[in-house]
DNA sequence: AGAGGGCGATACCGGCGCGGTATCGTGAGC
DNA sequence: GCTCACGATACCGCGCCGGTATCGCCCTCT
């Protein structure tokens, strides 16, 4: 049996004549009449009584229709389903990322866009530092990453792809001698003391504060360690020192730190997706082209 | 699209291995990586990564096999829904029938064998007497009808099978002269007033009482006509006369009435069962198969 | 009652496509 | 670097699908 003897059957049951069935089908009449005819003899039930003024669906017949009606239909549904997955509307997509892909805006954005335009297709969110995401990736857990600065060995085996930068900024405690000056550069903080992520996170951005740092004259005291940018934060708060953060962290306000910038520090909290080179997933490819136009977009927003 | 592309392509997702899938599908390997290839151009949609060890599904292949699944499970439900229909195994049947069909036992046999045997049958019940059967046999209202005796002209376009026969018997106020004895002839009911059906609900049945009463030297007076058994019972009840009912009724036990056998009466209550000439309903073939062997079985415990 | 028309079935033919064998291209593993 | 395994490609033959011509039947109309 083939779809084929299906759709002959269901217009030979709709119009209830082999003619007209076979000019709607565009055949001629007796290659139909043949068809059905092999059709009844494969089931070995006779679906029609043939009269001579046309044909009448027997009882069998009847309870064929609607099961065959519903088999073209969820061929039909097979089609369309795979051609949306290709061209990643619908399926699922895993994805790994850093907190600050959160507060940068950038997530949320491409949530929402996704929530919004494809609801079919089903978004898993891990967070995970980068090491965690190298590790996801690699052993097929995750279908995507977003992360400060991609593996060592990135290039061997990932594709990269940078999709928004923030601005470093400065947290101090409100009540610091620095909270009161409206602009002061890099060497004013030769004496402080620091709280940072460590290098394991981010080693490019780790190493781009400490050489700014070094050429600024200093290298900075870090009295504590500690990954995650609110935890860096809570630790100005609480007067452990002071600390660079992305600048989209200022609407995190945390009670007892003022933000401020440092006019010649130049680093940024670059943030980049990563992915399994020649992964030619179409729901990866879509969210990393929402990604691209999020960043585009973004900015003015969440960095003014 | 064909079923034969869903099912190569099954094998194949199944097997992840173009060799393999062509043994179990007993062709070639060429052959089927042209058909997946075939299908593939025709939905437009890359369904599996080749390497050189084998294949895997791309996500829209993945989506596309569950959905392969669903519409060849279909397929073959379609079949199976078709070959049961065409055994009578499913379906749904109207049937009409007259009041001495349930008391005589007879419907409700079938019932209970269709309920337990082939519960996937619909089975609408009309009751209603032999003309409006007639009526609804010729309209298409109802599928089979079960009856006294079948219309003059059923020969012409109805197919008739007796079914069961229940003796006639006589129903008598317990107070009435008769009831006192144990047996008695048709000539002792000269001079009774009588409760009888009208005519037309069974001509046959009717001619056939009056002409033994006439046999038996009397025309019966007949007080009051009245259509259904339970009726006529009620009216002897009522002190209107004595009435012929069939014996299955003697179940039915009424305040006032008693049932006496009447010797030489030899009047029957045929059951019969009348369908459209030509009719090949599968169901209506099992009904009919059905109540032959119930009538075969009925008769011991239904009239003793 | 006979002729005609409409319908599905049958007979037969031609071309396409399915499935066959032979062979190639390529990537992985020893 | 050679070999092996796997899918792709090339080419062929036959079976099946769809075509035209025609038949047989039954209903209808005159």
């Amino acid at each position: 049996m083939e779809l084929r003897h299906l759709r002959y059957f269901v217009a030979v049951a709709e119009e209830l004549h082999f003619g007209r069935a076979a000019a709607r089908l565009n055949i001629a009449q007796p290659p139909l009449s043949r068809q059905i005819r092999d059709l009844e003899r494969e089931i070995g039930v006779v679906l029609f009584d043939r009269t001579t003024r046309g044909a009448e669906l027997t009882a069998a017949g009847s309870a064929f229709l609607s099961e065959a009606r519903l088999t073209l239909a969820q061929a039909e549904r097979a089609q369309r389903t795979a051609q949306r997955a290709a061209r990643g509307e619908t399926g699922r997509l895993r994805v790994g990322f850093v907190e600050a892909a959160t507060h940068s805006g950038v997530l949320p954005s491409v949530l929402s866009f996704f929530r919004m335009h494809l609801p079919s297709i089903g978004l898993s969110l891990f967070e995970m530092d980068a090491l965690q995401q190298s590790d996801a990736l690699r052993d097929g857990r995750v279908d995507v990453g977003l992360l400060h600065s991609p593996p060592l060995d990135a290039d061997r085996w990932l594709r990269v792809e940078h999709v928004h930068t923030d601005p470093m900024i400065l947290a101090v405690p409100d009540t610091h001698r620095l909270a009161g000056r409206a602009r002061f550069l890099l060497a004013d903080l030769s004496a402080e003391s620091f709280a940072l992520f460590p290098r394991g996170g981010a080693p490019a951005m780790y190493d781009g504060i400490i050489a700014r740092c070094r050429a600024a004259g200093f290298s900075p005291r870090v009295v504590q360690e500690a990954a995650g940018w609110h935890t860096l934060v809570s630790l100005v708060g609480a007067g452990v020192g002071v600390a660079f953060i992305p600048r989209s962290l200022r609407r995190f306000k945390q009670e007892g730190v003022a933000y401020r910038t440092v006019q010649d520090l130049d680093v940024n909290v670059d943030l980049s997706a990563v992915w399994k080179r020649g992964d030619r997933s179409p729901v990866r490819e879509r969210f990393v082209t929402t990604l691209r136009a999020v960043g585009k977009t973004r900015p003015r927003t969440s960095t003014t």
